[in-house]
DNA sequence: GTGAAAGCGCTAACAG
DNA sequence: CTGTTAGCGCTTTCAC
């Protein structure tokens, strides 16, 4: 039934009426005739019309259009995040742009100048480890942080307790008798691995116990990282009885590097993972884990960002999400003390 | 540095020139004299101008925006394509809105309509099971179909063979001297699923032997799916010593399901997967599986995009990647044959 | 209630 | 090589 590159003037012909009236039906119907909103209508079906979005944001500057910015959409933890986001995105109005950055500052940065020139009314932003991220800030459009900390103080975040969460990993652990632990986690650059690692040697210190090995693994999040970083804390030779890892990946590494050296999970070291990745359940052993509300980080990032494009920002600046331990086969406790 | 809305009138009254000019040191600076192109530049800096993109997709019709709809990206294998297929359309200067349609024709037809208002350029469609695709075809937008088939002969299409991947994990069953198979597979109305099975079919009518049984999860991909499905194989009490699982999900919970009845993988029954989703390798055992090559769909897709795009259409339609077998260890040579 | 006209920011002829 | 002039398709005062 359409062609091409019908206009509102060609809706307005065929409707006998001015484009005015036909833009009018499209935005406020109430102030139209029922008469000659009907034809409208009616035109505008016959011609196939689809509003242009684009000549629309020109003029009004709302775009309906957000960024997102995420280092790795193919992490499910990343995974589940984005589509928080884009389900209330979408619920509301607005269409997303995605952006992959593979942590790397200089995409970030050209993505950003990305979105800004195509007019976004705002940005998520999950930043990488050493991000620059005060280009984000320089322009004026509402940008709201999630999972990954940034310090700067103008913007918006949504993000998860791991101090908290490094806690309940341990006491975990200590309730289940054990207390040689060994703590693996990615890069300390990365605030959310420094507050897991903080919320471990809390808990440990509060039972008057130190962390025995804290080994970091190089690249974040990669199985392999995990399983490496395991060998070279078992080639020290120290004893422990468990191991908290600062993610599910680093985890699974950890159980294949213990299993490959003859070490049972959890008979003969228990291990803890973090995030409760989907899978982590399907696992052998299921991994018993520190979930983290992903998918819920996700929208209530959007939630705040569209609360921002629409001006109702809400005073304080910081959503804090719990995470809650969820405990599977993958700890017990230690066969000897 | 910047203020608010800089157009490309201030920065040339501030370089001393016409607003034209500035416009081609955008374009085509090799037009402009290099003074003036220096001083354009140093304005532009200055004022933190940044083009609207907007302005110009409405002038030009080139937008750089391409729209990617998909089942669900927190899907692993799902996930995987994206990366792809954002790789290259990023590194080819394009961007992409992000859709999730859960398989709900009702959202694909809004995502499409809505991917149209905004005048996207491409379309990447990986359709649901029952989609009414027909509404995609309808604008003269190109759209390249990936993974999914749909049988409309006027768009292009990047897909794995299925029949072949069926036959690869069926032979590799054969060989290692099952016989008796049986087949778990998500709804027949996905043409993979009937393509899996169906090759399937062909290399047991080979070897002169038929499917012991067929089972189809009711629901797609879930890993609680192929958990019950299985159970009712069992259930009815006949023989295999084999599972052919139509996706890595299913397959998850079918080894769940049979070691729930005591039975061991691969020790009483082989699994085989489909996808080779990252973590198939993680799972314990390791999971046999189909692998499909996931992100070069992805990029191949979007690589088919951009030629449809730039008018360059090569004149088949149709790309077909080829999926490999990858054994690893859920399967082995039956006890008893 | 409805139409006429101006313009969002940019590009593309067309002159000079 | 550079400036002038029209719009791209839509919304929005401002009169009627």
């Amino acid at each position: 039934m359409a062609r091409e590159k019908v206009g509102i003037r060609d809706v307005a012909k065929l409707a006998g009426v001015s484009p005015a009236t036909v833009s009018r039906v499209l935005n406020r119907p109430e102030l139209v005739a029922e008469r000659l909103r009907d034809q409208v209508h009616r035109a505008m079906a016959r011609l196939g019309y689809a509003p242009n979005a684009l000549a629309r944001g020109l003029r009004t500057r709302h775009t309906g259009v957000l960024g997102l910015i995420v280092p790795d959409i193919a992490h499910p933890f990343f995974a589940e995040v984005v589509r928080g986001v884009e389900d209330v995105a979408s619920r509301e109005g607005y269409r997303v742009f995605l952006c992959n950055t593979d942590e790397n500052p200089d995409k970030e940065e050209k993505y950003v100048a990305e979105l800004l020139n195509h007019r976004v009314e705002g940005i998520i932003f999950i930043s990488s480890s050493n991000s620059r991220a005060q280009l984000t800030s320089s322009s004026d459009v509402p940008v709201v942080v999630v999972d990954r900390r940034v310090s700067l103080d103008d913007l918006h975040e949504v993000l998860c307790d791991d101090v908290l969460g490094g806690r309940l990993a341990t006491e975990h652990l200590l309730s289940l008798e054990h207390r040689h632990l060994a703590f693996l986690g990615g890069p300390q650059v990365i605030p959310n691995n420094a507050d897991r690692l903080r919320g471990c040697r809390e808990a440990l210190a509060q039972a008057q116990l130190a962390l025995d090995q804290a080994l970091v693994a190089e690249v974040l999040v990669r199985v392999e990282a995990g399983e490496r970083a395991t060998e070279q804390l078992l080639d020290t030779g120290r004893y422990f009885s468990a191991l908290f890892a600062a993610n599910d990946l680093l985890a699974i590494g950890a159980v294949r590097a213990l299993r490959a050296r003859g070490l049972e999970v959890p008979g003969d070291v228990s291990v803890v993972g973090y995030d409760d990745v989907w899978f982590a359940a399907h696992l052998s052993p299921p991994l018993t884990t520190v979930a983290q509300p992903k998918r819920e980080l996700g929208e209530r990032a959007m939630q705040r960002l569209l609360a921002l494009v629409r001006g109702q920002a809400p005073p304080e600046r910081l959503v804090r999400m719990l995470p809650a331990l969820v405990v599977r086969q993958s700890t017990a406790p230690p066969r000897h003390k």
